[in-house]
DNA sequence: CAGTCGACCGACCGGTCGGTCGAATAGCCG
DNA sequence: CGGCTATTCGACCGACCGGTCGGTCGACTG
């Protein structure tokens, strides 16, 4: 039990600044130097930690992914009909995207990006992978559902694209969302009308 | 009718080039060097028809959202039910987000941006008086169907949020959403089966 | 004690950023 | 033709970009 010396350690700091700026402006939004300020070093400093910009982006992004592959991986695999797991997957995944408010924009944002990084980038090809493992979990879960039955018959893609976008975009409006629900995003109020309006919407669509 | 002798102007020039590139890398990513150079001009050029890279942004957003509001004002006023009305809503920005493909990028990362536009900007200001006439006319729609008994009880804003993020966001998920789908996003094959899938979703939900 | 090591720093590199300026050019009207 | 405005240009600016370099400091090791 003496784990570390330093209670939060530099290279820690970084990457939790980081993912706050990335979100908060972009990858092309934010210069090194801002990052290094705030997480109280010199710029030279972050080299020593991260070999490049490409690969602390990377690496915040992945660390994003894989926080909520975390939640979402356990619930895919779970024993209860398709229609419960679906329930818990968009219940999980609205959970960690309000736990941490950076992930839905970082997502959103690396979404819409084609990624322009080049082929071979270790920490991006890393979380690619994480997010394909997410997919995955979900497709599977959606196959599962219509092939027994309980789920209506489907395009599995569009279906997972309406998911994305109705779960992630919604954590990743920002001020603009905030404007239209007189609220914040994340307040429990505001979370828990978003899952109920959610699973709603994936059980009866919109009609009386 | 002798307002141009230049069959397209550089001005126009200028926002159609600055529209892909703006949709495609975001506002940071974007040099006004390189909109310069894809529009054939000098880049000090590009300041005698705009007087900065903000009212250059918020020009092409304003266009953008115009042709998306010119599409869904007539809808929204139309006289049929609140269903048809909602679905044609849908079939519509579909549509116009397919066709031009830029659209939906650009208007989700201007979304998913805390705008840092000073509260002055003449055209960034108009751009977002646009977007607000395009959500009082969706709001309103809703609001119809649930007064009218024909939608369920429900939260208009965040269903609004979830119709913006299933149309908006799979247009704009490009390499990713091609991706997923095997098949570009606009193809016509595409386009039909998400207006199905999503007038499917709002209709019924995802069970058999 | 000397040697090594990870962490950190300021100074600096070439290059690009948004933006300005004054001069040159092009098309119009008289 | 002369004058005028609109358009374009290259040269330039200060600020900032991602990234490198040489070196300092303190902790640990033999």
């Amino acid at each position: 039990m003496k784990p570390s010396v330093t209670p939060i350690s530099s290279r820690d700091k970084i990457l939790e600044v980081a993912e706050v700026l990335f979100a908060r402006r972009g990858y092309a939004g934010v210069g090194l130097r801002e990052v290094a300020e705030q997480a109280g070093l010199g710029k030279s400093s972050l080299f020593h930690h991260f070999k490049s910009k490409d690969a602390l982006y990377g690496e915040v992004l992945g660390q994003v992914l894989g926080r909520i592959r975390a939640v979402l991986d356990p619930i895919v695999g779970s024993d209860v009909t398709p229609e419960l797991r679906l329930e818990a997957w968009v219940d999980g995944l609205v959970d960690v995207l309000a736990t941490y408010p950076c992930a839905a924009r970082l997502l959103m944002r690396a979404l819409v990006e084609d990624d322009p990084f080049g082929p071979e980038l270790l920490e991006v090809n890393a979380a690619e992978q994480v997010l394909a493992g997410i997919l995955e979990g979900i497709h599977g879960l959606l196959d599962d559902g219509v092939r027994q039955g309980v789920f209506r018959d489907m395009s599995i893609p569009h279906s997972v694209q309406t998911l994305i976008g109705a779960t992630v975009y919604h954590f990743a409006s920002g001020e603009f969302g905030e404007n239209l629900l007189g609220q914040p995003l994340v307040s429990s109020d505001a979370v828990r009308r978003h899952k109920t309006e959610l699973v709603r919407m994936l059980q009866h669509g919109l009609l009386a």
